[in-house]
DNA sequence: GTCTATAGGCTGATAGAC
DNA sequence: GTCTATCAGCCTATAGAC
């Protein structure tokens, strides 16, 4: 990991670490050549600059994630077919524990994927012109899926509405990733949530209680 | 506003708008006297330098917002009250509404409170040395009234799930204040929410329905 | 209190030897 | 491909005139 054989991988690899701890602006490129045990020209050799690395560590980040993201199968529900409602729930399960696995609320292990997660929602929150790219490639897929099954379970909601919804499932996961400094304070120093799982059963258990549906 | 009488007035109105917009490590010393048309020695004079401009922005903003913090009265529900359901119900109501505010998601008319919330977020989202205090200061009071709430409403609950209820409701009004860019998106480009009121009913309504508690 | 001028250090980038 | 040495520019901070 650390230790990986090529340059440029120690490089992007020291930068996805160092960018999700400090920011863009918050670190040199000495100090990630540092970290990366390489010269600080490399950077611009292999990179052309500190923009280009970042642009990489973005890049291979995607690269890499999109295997590991949504492990899980996660099946469209057809609202025509006869279980569909059966269907739906079984997708905001999918689709919680996913969003929980992807955010790396406790069950992703390789700390190269929390960083570049850390990188991502940074850059989300930053409201950057990589937003858009940004979205389409974490987010979009979750909320097309959340919206399909919610709009099986609960049908005919205005637009804002339909938003809002979306936002009550997965707003606690969000939140939970974007403050994991005041979660940790809410849970008495220890990280939250201890058990991804349980989370994600907890919030779907919520959601489909807020939908008046049975829980499956 | 921008043309405040003094200068350390100025100074802050300025560092306040520039941290928000592009995090303490984006701005320079410079760009904020700029703004604040005030020399940059001046910002050392009255502040002793950059750290202490960025102290001074949290510290006049608390100064500034807890008189608009919670203008909705809050009153504490009494678990032994006969009504204290219904006190709860309400309780809750406040609670969402207030936290809408709070965050600035549409009722906020000065863009001086916009930005300080702003910083407020950033600050907490990078997990600093500060959080204790924002934490304090700004999410443990509406965190406490909340857990108040919904222990009434749904009591024996482990402390783990407590937590999760507790991010369940606030959840999606802290994900949409951190991620303004993305929720935009989500709306077609328009801000969300449109209406602070509507959206607040809305979670209120949805974890009333998710608690099992029959709207007021 | 406000300004100019400048110090001293750090930044990202690159020329050029090997 | 990798390195050293160095550039020009920016940063924060401050000494000192007024």
């Amino acid at each position: 990991m650390t230790d990986a054989p090529d340059l440029r991988q120690r490089l992007i690899e020291a930068a996805t670490q160092l960018f999700a701890e400090s920011g863009y602006d918050g670190v040199g490129l000495r100090e990630i050549a540092k970290r990366a045990k390489a010269n600080l020209a490399m950077i611009s050799y292999h990179f052309g600059g500190k923009d280009g690395l970042y642009e990489a560590v973005l890049r291979e980040g995607f690269l890499r994630c999109p295997s590991k993201l949504s492990q899980l199968e996660r099946p469209l529900p057809d609202p025509a077919a006869p279980d569909a409602r059966a269907l739906a729930i079984e997708g905001l399960r999918v689709h919680l524990q996913s969003a929980v696995m992807d955010l790396q609320l406790g069950l992703a292990q390789d700390p190269l994927d929390r960083a570049f997660m850390a990188v991502v929602l940074r850059e989300l929150a930053e409201g950057g012109p990589r937003l858009e790219a940004l979205d389409r490639e974490f987010m979009k897929p979750h909320f097309e899926h959340l919206a399909n099954c919610l709009g099986i379970l609960r049908p005919g909601l205005s637009d804002e509405d339909r938003v809002s919804l979306g936002l009550a499932v997965i707003g606690p996961v969000l939140a939970c990733a974007l403050l994991p400094g005041l979660f940790r304070l809410r849970n008495d120093g220890r990280p939250f949530p201890a058990d991804g799982q349980a989370f994600a059963e907890f919030m779907l258990d919520h959601t489909l209680r807020a939908l008046g549906v049975e829980g499956a």
